[in-house]
DNA sequence: CGGTTAGTTGACCGACGTCAAATTAAGTGG
DNA sequence: CCACTTAATTTGACGTCGGTCAACTAACCG
């Protein structure tokens, strides 16, 4: 299975880990940086190897969205043309693989890199366009909800760290960061799901997580 | 300059016209049918001749999403895997070019198709991402404003007619139909626009239209 | 000209945001 | 490892934007 926070192309899509793998060149990024800006060039592309990322799209009086999280296996800077419409920034500190945006130009023949870029794109597609639902037509309850179970491998109660703080989560799931904080407490008081400090938690009772995401 | 509304590709991207016109069969749908399925198999792809047409994601409980507006020129179908995660209906009575996605796949080597098809799908998820930003982080004043900006014509005060009725735009805007009512007439005895009848609308002052969408 | 649907307006209410204070977690230098 | 500082999170009190329900009005159509 795929790591299901993951919303690129994972590491079992074959053809993306070998392409960026066989191409590309190794990065490292610590905590907390940016890799690339909104409306900076989009030149490169990189592919996740260890670490989490946001993306993230401010309005010009600080109110921010974030549009995505990544982990291992994801390809982040494909989502534009020629610009950055998000800038990118580490959760944690990071590693990848990073191919010239160029340099998939030329590479024309190439049929089993230009699938995966495809198949990342699609994908990224797909996860804006579930993302909309959620964020025009459904609670701060369903939001949270929603979150938790897309983190969280399906059915397990085993225990799963958070890569983002609270402010993160709410910036993506459009809430405020105090919603999100009384959404958990009480997701907790239910006995639905159990967090272990602010970053780790196990989900309880995965039939009720899931009847409150709707 | 391109139609606003049009959220895909324009006939002014000269690729997509030609390869659609030069491929396609031609169909037309009457207003107010279903032209695909949400989870239907997504066989085809429409280039929109003329009329409108908008997509539809729907909750389990019957609360709807509207992922998208389309006007001519632009293309429909793309956006998906397999399966399409939107249906799509018409707002009025449409003519369409329609291909086989399976005759997509055969014409790996027509270049002038392929960048087009390219082209729509990054415009799809450019879309859904400016999309995203407004649903998760603006309030009504400024999604009912943004979006009159987006369909009226740049700076003009032409009457522009709405294709679609209150219920679309709110399902559009993740709005309730009485709040976008209300910011309609509000924006209208602030006199910033003029609606005659409640499909056709001008904009009387843009600066102070453009101050409202944030 | 009734009849039907779409849109508007008003009254009210609740979910969520804001502001402030309390609590917990995370660093940091000794 | 501990005391201290600072940042992150939680909790509470309260206000408001936008949703809901209902009544009214305008557009549409045979």
């Amino acid at each position: 299975m795929t790591h299901a926070l993951s919303n690129g192309i994972e590491f079992n899509a074959p053809a993306m880990a070998l392409a960026v793998k066989r191409l590309g060149v190794r990065m490292t990024f610590p905590k907390g940086v940016e890799i690339f800006g909104q409306d900076e060039e989009a030149d490169l592309v990189y592919g996740l190897m260890s670490g989490a990322v946001r993306t993230t799209r401010m309005l010009s009086d600080g109110r921010r969205q974030i549009g995505n999280f990544y982990s291992r296996g994801d390809l982040i800077g494909l989502t534009t043309g020629p610009v950055h419409r998000f800038s990118a920034e580490t959760l944690s500190d990071c590693s990848f693989r990073v191919v010239k945006r160029s340099s998939i130009q030329l590479h024309g023949g190439d049929d089993e890199l230009d699938d995966a870029i495809w198949e990342a794109m699609r994908r990224e597609l797909e996860q804006a366009q579930e993302h909309l639902l959620f964020l025009g037509r459904t609670s701060a309850c369903e939001r949270v909800a929603r979150f938790l179970i897309s983190i969280a491998p399906r059915n397990s109660s085993a225990r799963v760290a958070l890569p983002m703080n609270r402010q993160d989560m709410a910036d993506y799931l459009g809430l405020a960061i105090e919603t999100v904080s009384r959404t958990v407490s009480h997701l907790q008081a239910s006995e639905i799901i159990e967090f272990s400090g602010c970053r780790y938690f196990r989900v309880l009772r995965w039939d009720a997580l899931e009847l409150l995401a709707a």
